[in-house]
DNA sequence: TCGTTTTATCGTAAATATACGATTCAGCAG
DNA sequence: CTGCTGAATCGTATATTTACGATAAAACGA
């Protein structure tokens, strides 16, 4: 008999206002690669704390974003790269400046995953 | 105003069956920092897959971890520490093996600091 | 006691991550 | 065009992670 694969919204806890639903598996490999990413994107105390102040307020300069963390601008920037190519935020141009948000998707798709387990 | 901190339970997923409820806060700055610790213990493959076989059978034999990975057994026992040191395993002494379950506790607490996200 | 089995630890090489200052790049304002 | 501001990237030093084989340690069974 064929193992049933479980899709996403085992949890659907904050009722997820936006978007539809990830019909992707959570489960198999490619799961497990894809949490994996989301999860080491996550696994430093910066990275959870950009992350927090960009749920906070809805979104952020990334001058900001160097006030509140003492650390320097380019340690700044990095985090923000890290987190940017694990997808879970965005970067959007504003003249001289860069807005950063989350990505509310693959937020979700990493709560989705951590549900899983 | 005092910003009122936010505390576990924002979302009882999977009914919780046992134990009691995690009454600590799920922001701030420890709570950043023990996400980040859980975050990166899992922010491996590997560990993952780990995690899941554990979770799938209530416990697990090392031996049996090994097989299932296609790695060397130095090196899964080498992931088997981090998450142990994260907290999110524990293995009890059984003869000359060593059987290896979750933490449903912690468990639990990395779902609920996700959720708060 | 002596092997056998099972797991942990050691030693090590290669890769990645982390932090910083310095520099570059891009987008305005004048 | 020139200079200013904000952000990214470079260069670099140090630390951590990851993988492996080799070795040690622990718990039995014969």
């Amino acid at each position: 008999m064929a193992i049933p694969i479980k899709v996403a919204e085992s949890c659907s806890l904050p009722p997820s206002t936006d978007g539809k639903p990830d019909l992707r598996p959570v489960e198999g490999r490619d799961a497990d690669e894809e949490l994996a990413i989301l999860a080491k994107a996550l696994g430093h105390p910066a990275r959870v704390q950009i992350i927090r102040l960009l749920v906070r307020r809805n979104a952020c300069i990334c001058g900001d974003i160097v006030d509140e963390l003492p650390l320097a601008q380019s340690t700044v920037s990095q985090h923000l790269k890290v987190l940017k190519e694990a997808g879970l935020i965005r970067g959007e141009i504003d003249g001289p400046r860069v807005n950063y948000c989350v990505e509310p998707r693959v937020l979700r798709r990493l709560k989705a995953l951590v549900g899983s387990l």
